[in-house]
DNA sequence: CAAAATTATGCAAGCGATTGCGTTATCGGT
DNA sequence: ACCGATAACGCAATCGCTTGCATAATTTTG
């Protein structure tokens, strides 16, 4: 059959490199890889008429004899907000160290969306990073990936029912002690405004939330729980619907970082001033938040970490050679930072002071941590 | 030789499916993409079994056989400021309307990293989206895309000697309407703090700043121009040097987000009130600027735009048949949105009125744009 | 100095999918 | 009943690179 018509591309390849220095193909390419059979001389002749030709290999190529690509993908549910993008710098980050290329695919929060992503990553990456979407239940596509071999990490939202490394909060801890820092500023009717309650993370964020209650003698009003979506307009919607009751919750939990901003917005347009007539925390480090007056309250970043400890541990089980593994989970250590947003009192200083646990320096604009 | 050892991804290929129903792998390829020769028992036969077996087209022997892989590199200065991730966003899109995929990597506003990020994608993917490093002067490494016949599309940032297409904002235009705003707002020292003027964005928007200077009369002075970089730092240090001036520029005109959120985070920090003491303009579009106090005067979002357009340029290119090409570049439509950090007697209606014609509604909160 | 060991290279078989062309049935037409 | 047309499928080459094994050339060893 003769050749492909060359339509694109003019590749120069090992044979052409071979006709030139009239050697074998396979010479070429072990000299290129510096295999020790090769004499040093031919080695440099190699090299330097590689070079003179400017020699590419083909990467699909080799793809498909090495069968591996070097390749992870990333399936996530959103890209603008601050902390997937934070996240997915931190993947691409070691991704970069280790010589590997990142596939980014987002869900936009649907799970069809992640169906198809998924398996259109899977027979073409080597591994993949994946944060379900907030509606995804139902979790064979990844069943499919353990099936094909494919290493599969989970960050931020995991399933309960597969078996993987997972990275994620404490999200029981961190929705305590969010929650009892509003409790402690002196707030009393605590709003939780977060994603489907089918969601693990959702989950324990609540256990904690509800935990806090309990622990300070709060009683846990389901009213106060509207566990809708991340999305700032699932904020704006849950803010308005908590604002019609009466009495009217004191204090917002928010979920995301999305939520938390819709919360912002949303009072000052409803001229209810936070935090004197609201508190409000968020389960998000959005470094908008340390900006915004008043302040926010909510986790300091680890995305970037999230990210990188991901792509670590899906590089690692994709290198690895031996075939048992125990898969961990590992919890990164978050701590919360308190802002103006949920200290009722201004100049209370007894109050802030009694929170020196989790002072973060940028509370107060001597050490503002903002990155960039 | 043998086969080799099939260490990960047992995969079931058209081999196996041919095996299974006595017929060859060539009439199960005719019978997947439903080639017309193929009769419609067989193809019912085949994509059944194919079903059955769980059958997944092994990416990489397709894409060398077809010489083309179905992916665009995408090659940015950062990821996590807002902008960028909105590009991303656009981007990720329409790659997955049209059934692409996307590498992202990015050069950290590093010239080495982005000359090893091209390399490394340029014999991976059918097409490149770029928006150049603040560093890059040098532009042999998009020569080497065009030799090799990779379509490459730069968008914000585009070398000025390389032939492509190009997705911009009309950097003087808008350079000159923001300088304009702060002129007519009544500041009349007004720096310039942007990145290096080898990048012709900058130049455009620094023309378009003494242009509106030059306009109005004012004088143009050089010591209140300090063309540095895009990032935080470069904006934190640059106000602390134009702070020491004396007299002090009354207003500053950032040329990125993250340079103005340094300014305010400095001037709060020395107690330097935005708009009484300074007033403040940015060539961004972070929607945290709606939302600080004051609001800071910048650019209406258009990353998603930019990045949409950009990749289907990309992708037309890319599967254009005809060779010749005349390239392009879109200017996008982008008008300003005047916020209080650049209107400085505040209550004063009339001056507020004379700005109608950049008046958007998020000005002063009824109907806050904020897109998540 | 012949045999064994070493060194440097070539051959050819894959990796999995696609496709031009050849081959075998099947069928209608006269 | 014979022939060309059509339908349905198989063969084998190819994309570019890697690698086990064979081979040829050179050196070492007894």
């Amino acid at each position: 059959m003769p050749r492909l018509a060359r339509n694109r591309r003019t590749s120069v390849t090992i044979y052409d490199i071979a006709e030139k220095l009239s050697i074998s193909a396979s010479t070429v390419s072990r000299a290129l890889r510096g295999h020790p059979d090769i004499r040093q001389e031919t080695i440099e002749a190699v090299k330097a008429m590689a070079k003179k030709l400017n020699y590419q290999p083909n990467t699909m190529a080799q793809n498909l004899r090495e069968r591996r690509t070097k390749m992870i993908g990333l399936v996530l549910p959103e890209i603008q907000s601050s902390f997937y993008a934070s996240v997915l710098n931190g993947i691409e980050e070691v991704a970069f160290q280790k010589g590997y290329q990142v596939m980014v695919c987002k869900s936009g929060e649907n799970y069809q969306r992640e169906l198809v992503q998924v398996y259109a990553l899977s027979n073409l990456v080597d591994g993949m990073l994946v944060c379900l979407s907030e509606q995804t239940q139902k979790t064979d596509h990844f069943r499919h990936l353990k099936q094909q071999g494919t290493p599969c990490v989970f960050f931020d939202r995991a399933p309960e029912n597969v078996a993987g490394h997972r990275v994620l909060f404490e999200d029981e801890a961190l929705g305590f002690a969010l929650t009892e820092n509003l409790i402690k500023a002196g707030f009393r009717h605590i709003a939780h405004l977060t994603g489907p309650n089918y969601l693990k993370a959702c989950k324990d964020r609540l256990a904690g939330y509800q935990k806090a209650l309990q622990q300070y003698g709060l009683p846990d009003q389901p009213e106060l729980v509207l566990s809708v979506g991340f999305g700032y307009q699932d904020g704006r919607l849950g803010f308005q619907k908590l604002m019609k009751l009466s009495p009217r919750p004191d204090a917002i939990f928010a979920g995301s970082d999305p939520i938390a901003t819709a919360v912002v917005v949303e009072a000052r347009r409803a001229g209810i001033s936070i935090p004197q007539e609201l508190g409000l925390a968020t389960f998000g480090s959005d470094p908008m938040h340390t900006l915004l007056d008043p302040p926010v309250t909510g986790l300091n970043p680890k995305g970037f970490e999230m990210g990188s400890t991901a792509a670590q541990l899906c590089i690692q089980e994709i290198e690895k050679t031996g075939k048992s593994t125990r898969y961990k989970t590992e919890y990164l250590k978050c701590d919360i930072a308190v802002r103006r947003s949920s200290v009722k009192l201004s100049g209370d200083e007894q109050l802030i002071a009694s929170y020196s646990r989790y002072l973060k320096s940028d509370t107060h604009g001597d050490e503002l941590v903002y990155i960039y």
